[in-house]
DNA sequence: AGGCAGGCTTTTA
DNA sequence: TAAAAGCCTGCC
């Protein structure tokens, strides 16, 4: 395998919903960040590292570098289309978003209609379970600029430093045995709190096998989220996030403080799961966009 | 048994 | 100063 880095650029024309500022802002991800030419983001994924431009009507340019120290050069191959099928997965564009935007009737349901027309761009991300599990354990009792910096924190720490295909440095997400290799002490400086021992059991259930992230992308939800509550510092909530965006099940439906705020007051008789099945956990994100955006004027 | 109050680290607004 | 994409422990 060759070591020479390509550094590749294709167009696109998205059809389906894809709003990069909508995503960015979405509390699903917490590694993108805005570059400085307007409407391009850097998205740090894992080990991996991607920009994304809106070029205006539909048409999107990425760039990435071909070499992945850590998988090998991704032979065309396994692109999808024009770009590596990792990436394309990644983004879910194999879902139609429009067309589960479509179910909803804005006569049955008109505060959920109302907030998927605002969140119109969002999309759930196929994102790594390992990461969502440390992301979202970080993310307890925190708001997500403090999310951000905790994880960036992290990532620094011990996660492999690495050249993106504009030559900028940027530290990949770390691996289990890196952070399970760390003290309490060296942690402390990601300024993690009460989490920090949270963050390190997990990373050693993880490689201790006594939890297998990949395997529970086969699992039913129930099972799922029991295995996932299984770790000292996960609960239903955390459990919920990591399900729909480490293992994309897509009808989980995290209930944090802003979607229970939401359910008190727009749906008292209950949130009507059975009728939004398979798709609850796209709707929660359109409902959890609509509460923060709503609340921040 | 299962539900509830209190505590937890730190940052943000 | 209160709130933040919560969870654990101890008490009843």
């Amino acid at each position: 395998m060759l070591k020479k880095c390509t550094n590749c650029t294709a167009d696109l024309r998205i059809e389906d919903d894809f709003d990069l500022a909508k995503i960015a802002d979405s509390g699903q991800c917490f590694r993108w960040e805005r570059a400085a030419q307007p409407a391009c983001y850097r998205i740090i994924a894992g080990a991996d590292c991607i920009y994304v431009t809106d070029l205006g009507e539909g048409r999107f340019r990425f760039e990435w570098s071909e070499l992945s120290e850590r998988d090998g050069c991704v032979p065309k191959s396994e692109w999808n289309g024009s770009i590596p099928k990792h990436w394309f997965d990644y983004f879910d564009f194999d879902t139609d978003y429009r067309s589960i935007r479509a179910k909803i009737d804005p006569a049955e349901d008109p505060y959920l209609w109302r907030a998927s027309e605002a969140g119109r761009g969002i999309r759930i991300l196929r994102q790594d379970p390992w990461e969502m599990l440390i992301s979202f354990i970080i993310s307890q009792n925190k708001n997500i600029p403090g999310i951000r910096r905790c994880i960036e924190a992290l990532a620094r720490l011990c996660g492999e430093r690495r050249t993106d295909c504009r030559g900028e440095e940027y530290y990949a997400f770390p691996t289990p045995e890196a952070v399970a290799a760390l003290s309490e002490e060296e942690l402390a400086g990601c300024k993690l709190g009460y989490r920090g021992k949270y963050v390190l059991a997990a990373a050693r259930a993880v490689l201790d096998a006594s939890i297998d992230l990949d395997s529970l992308l086969e699992t039913s939800e129930q099972e799922t989220i029991e295995a996932l509550t299984g770790i000292y510092g996960v609960g239903v909530k955390v459990a919920n996030c990591v399900s729909l965006f480490g293992l994309h099940h897509i009808d989980a439906f995290p209930v944090d403080v802003w979607i229970r705020r939401i359910l008190e007051a727009e749906y008292p008789g209950g949130f009507p799961f059975e009728r939004y099945h398979p798709y609850c956990g796209i709707y929660q994100q359109y409902l959890f966009a609509y509460a923060r955006n709503q609340a921040a004027g």
